[in-house]
DNA sequence: CGCCTTGTGCACCGATCGGTGCACAAGTGC
DNA sequence: GCACTTGTGCACCGATCGGTGCACAAGGCG
């Protein structure tokens, strides 16, 4: 699915080997980060759970910015994949069940922290957070974006009525699929958070 | 709507008495929670908006954590009277659109935040918020108790359909609500927020 | 082997965190 | 006036923040 970040770093190898495994601490770094966001997660957090030190992280990394950069990169990868799997159904109506659907078990996946890290990992936050804060709002644009440029392809095969509205829609799954993510964390089961997701799909498209 | 800061705690009027005005202060406190949520928010930012010393603070308020609990007091109060307001409507059907429309309204106001104190004050969080975010968690469930109680009451009236499940539907509209919040945050106008209400209530009761 | 480059562990940086001790100011009640 | 109670301003607390300097370890390459 994705390469490992050791060779995603194409370097000649000269000097010392470095002695963990960078994959496995960003996926340690990302876990951090999901669950108690950007401002959150202390280096000490961080360097714990990852396993190594201060030093290393920043040699490996850059800093905490750009950590928290490349685990929002993984979490794209590995936990928010079903929006690119969603985008590639059939018709819209798929695409609008197979999302929902999605972010329902991506926000209340066993063993994994409730909610999504694109959108608790960094809401309102002091000066030290507006990075994150504004790069998470342009990760959620940027899936609103996909699912409107799908739905208008939608309209313009024929697929969506032409008096549906792409940009309505889109912003319409994204607001229910934020929600489910603040009701995940705050305790909903998969199951309630589903029954909701078939709930907002009822009447669809809308219109 | 409410008392002054000062008539609730009802004391002697002995000693020196305080420079500010305790209710003005609790105000701005709670602006800066609302823009920055709680752990992003420091003693400095704090004080400095209210215009008061740290030590004035602390004989006012206890400490951060009991500030933000009067904060969102007073949120409650000023900018969520609209759940309040929407639960007294006449029926089921009212009721969810007025606490919808109330969202968007409360979430796009103009020279204020954008987005929910109650959402974005303390989601994901380190271990000095966790007390603030268990306390948002609980707020955000009980509005969501008093929209189950009031279609429950619907139900036992015959206002909505014997069927009707009225904790899926007052989850249902507070993932919507919760959804407008992030949405909010992430820069959408009280437009674009109005015609997903709208949508999202056009299948009503959902069944 | 020695040279060079890079990773690692530890101590440490200045800044900021939430919170406080203390001296003094400003009121009330006598 | 006095005693008493409480608010205020400032300096300061230990802890923690993100980030680094430095000595040394561990590899490739000649």
């Amino acid at each position: 699915m994705h390469k490992a970040y050791d060779e995603l770093v194409e370097k000649a190898q000269v000097g010392r080997p470095r002695e963990f495994d960078a994959e496995q601490a960003l996926l340690k770094a990302m876990r951090v980060f999901w669950e108690q966001g950007y401002d959150g997660a202390s280096l000490t957090d961080l360097t714990e759970r990852m396993g190594i030190s201060r030093k290393s992280m920043y040699a490996a990394f850059g800093n905490k910015e750009e950590l928290f950069r490349k685990a929002l990169q993984r979490y794209t990868e590995i936990q928010a994949v079903y929006v690119l799997e969603a985008l590639a159904a059939e018709t819209a109506g798929e695409v609008a069940t197979r999302f929902l659907d999605g972010a329902v078990r991506a926000n209340t996946r066993p063993g994994c922290p409730p909610g999504c890290l694109g959108v608790q990992g960094a809401l309102a936050v002091g000066a030290t957070g507006v990075v994150a804060r504004d790069t998470l709002i342009a990760w959620r644009a940027l899936g609103q974006e996909y699912l409107r440029d799908r739905f208008q392809r939608a309209v313009d095969e024929g697929d969506l009525p032409a008096g549906a509205d792409p940009d309505l829609l889109a912003r319409y799954l994204m607001t229910i699929s934020n929600g489910i993510s603040v009701q995940a964390t705050g305790g909903a089961t998969e199951e309630e958070l589903q029954r909701v997701a078939d709930v907002a799909l009822l009447n669809w498209p809308p219109a």
